[in-house]
RNA sequence: GCGCCUGUAGCUCAGUUGGAUAGAGCAACGGACUUCUAAUCCGUAGGUCAGAGGUUCGAAUCCUCUCAGGCGUACCA
């Protein structure tokens, strides 16, 4: 409470504090509310349709009626002497002018973004879990959120891509060919070499390799990307867009990113090539953006990406990279910092390796043999609820031994049921009451809740309440596998009250109570489980 | 060599941003179903928070060094 009141002069303090951890994760979204009320009244005071010009102090609270929303504030109250308007006609006002603005945060979330060149594999799987919480939590603690899926389908893993189907497909002809190790090994090329076949015969038979190859490249492209699109709807993730590097290309973006950039001092000429300087940001040497070969390196995409991300008016940009990139990040805060941004408005999250493991034997995987297993046979081995959950149990930064056997099992080892059961377990007690003709009225605020008075149950509501700054907390950190174990410590707690309470029985405004506080409880289980991606079965 | 990440119970991991006696699950051991789902619960046991210094009233948490493991150090993506 106190910190309500600490400053008012701390715009953005917030996020601009230490890194990626900003504190107070109970405050935040009131700082932010905070902010954009100050700026609303000010744009108030400067067209003159509020007259005070005095910003007094905003005080966020949470409504006392659930039916009011989240937030609240008497701004609009403390004016009205100052204003002497009516605080409605202040509040209108004020209104229009925040809807004039931009309105809450908006973060972008870029994850996944696997290569078109093979299918998703559990890597990706872990990544996609990930990337599809943060963005989930973000969005339920208050942000706008917009999924993104950059799709690298420019530069030569494309035309290696379009190489390997070229030889597989002439190999299905009969032709004697070499198979290059930098090629790519799956069967999944030869698939598609197949494919090729029955759609266009053998019309590239002949073809030059410069025709046949670019060909492939984007047949086999096309294909593969749509498979990996059906692979994350399976696994329950949607983008709001997809965006293609090629584009940044053809529209002429990359050139005008480096353009900038070497207007700006940043991009100079040596040896034949052209260096971004991002020895200015603390990176340890300068690196390349167009080679001496006039080829343009992935680094140059990722230049006009980042560019071209923050031009579209995100005020947090989040990229979800595996771990093994991490030598990349003080390039791109270089170039976040070139685009006059606060490098901290770019956030990076790193997720580790997974080893794929089967009774605590690990599975031998190597996308270079082509013997990796994808994420669409984990999730069709043990589940989607139960792969995701997985995924999720770890922080994102630690390395996760995924146990396939364990995922599977349907027993006391296996988290994800004891959760789920949970949600069942209350929803069947509901039936229950029903039957018994005990309901819940559709006005609750008359149920007498100092009937809940035992440790099981204040444990429960001590929890319950805790879980808006988990949301929070995880949201700010970016920490998803908060979720996951908040998740896990409320089933615990319910499952332990059940065992010593019996919630239907004699005392009808017991039942009634408790019946009321099961029903939070099950709201907030299924809605920590939806930012999970995970079902709340109602029957198990 | 340099940089980043990790090191907490037998195993797998949390630890609310520096607060009180370091927690959970699994594994082990002992209990609880005539009652709303036993996919559950209760109890016992298990620790030099890798190690050594330092800062602090207070450190698993911050700083320095050492050790161990992983990753990165391209005119690849």
């Amino acid at each position: 409470m106190p910190r309500l009141h600490e400053g008012h002069n701390n715009t953005k303090r917030w996020h601009r504090r230490e890194k990626r951890r900003p504190s107070e994760p109970g405050e935040t979204m009131k700082e932010i509310l905070r902010d954009l009320i100050r700026t609303g009244l000010e744009s108030c005071f400067a067209d003159g349709t509020l007259v005070s010009a005095q910003v007094p102090d905003i005080v966020i609270e949470k409504p006392a009626h659930e039916g009011h929303g989240d937030f609240a504030t008497n701004i609009a109250m403390s004016m009205a002497r100052s204003e002497k308007k009516a605080p409605k006609a202040i509040a209108d006002i004020l209104v229009r002018h925040l809807s004039s603005q931009d309105g809450i945060f908006d973060v972008q979330v870029e994850f996944v973004s696997a290569n078109p060149t093979g299918p998703l594999h559990i890597g990706h799987g872990r990544g996609a879990a990930t990337g599809d919480a943060v963005a989930s939590v973000l969005s339920a603690a208050g942000f706008d959120v917009y999924r993104e899926y950059y799709i690298n389908d420019a530069g030569n893993q494309m035309f290696t891509l379009g190489n390997s189907i070229y030889l597989r497909y002439l190999e299905l002809f009969g032709r004697p060919i070499e198979f290059p190790e930098n090629c790519y090994q799956g069967d999944y090329i030869k698939d598609i070499a197949r494919d090729a076949i029955a759609r266009y015969g053998d019309r590239y038979i002949g073809s030059k390799e410069e025709e046949a190859v670019p060909f492939f490249s984007k047949f086999g492209g096309d294909i593969i990307l749509k498979g990996i699109e059906d692979d994350l709807k399976d696994f329950g993730i949607t983008f709001d867009n997809w965006y293609s590097e090629q584009t940044l290309f053809d529209t002429g973006k990359v050139g005008n990113a480096l353009d900038m950039m070497k207007e700006k001092g940043l991009v100079y000429e040596s040896e034949g090539a052209l260096w971004f300087k991002t020895t200015r940001f603390g990176d340890d040497k300068d690196r390349v953006v167009v080679r001496s070969n006039g080829a343009t390196t992935y680094f140059a995409s990722d230049i006009a990406y980042h560019y071209e991300k923050f031009g579209r008016g995100f005020d947090w940009v989040v990229d979800v990279w595996g771990a093994d990139h991490h030598g990349y990040i003080p390039r791109l805060k270089g170039v976040v910092e070139g685009l006059d941004r606060d490098p901290e408005d770019l956030k990076i999250i790193l997720v580790q390796l997974v080893s794929l493991m089967r009774d605590g034997v690990p599975v031998a995987m190597s996308t270079r043999s082509g013997e990796f297993v994808t994420l669409k046979e984990v999730a069709d081995e043990v589940g989607r609820d139960a792969a995701r959950f997985f995924f999720l149990m770890r922080r994102s930064d630690s390395q996760l031994d995924f146990d396939l056997e364990l995922a599977k099992r349907q027993s006391t080892d296996n988290p994800v049921y004891y959760v789920q059961y949970a949600h069942a377990r209350i929803c069947s007690i509901f039936e229950n009451a029903r039957e018994k003709g005990i309901e819940l009225p559709a006005d609750t605020t008359g149920i007498s809740l100092e009937k809940l008075a035992t440790n099981e149950e204040m444990a429960i509501i001590k929890m319950l309440n805790t879980f808006p700054e988990i949301v929070a907390g995880s949201a700010l950190n970016f920490e998803p596998h908060r979720i996951t174990y908040f998740l896990q410590e409320l089933a615990g707690q319910f499952h332990s009250f059940y065992n010593r309470n019996r919630v239907i029985g004699e005392d009808y405004e017991m039942s009634v109570a408790r019946l009321f506080l099961l029903k939070c409880t099950a709201q907030t289980l299924k809605n920590a489980l939806t930012i999970l991606g995970i079902s709340a079965p109602e029957r198990m």
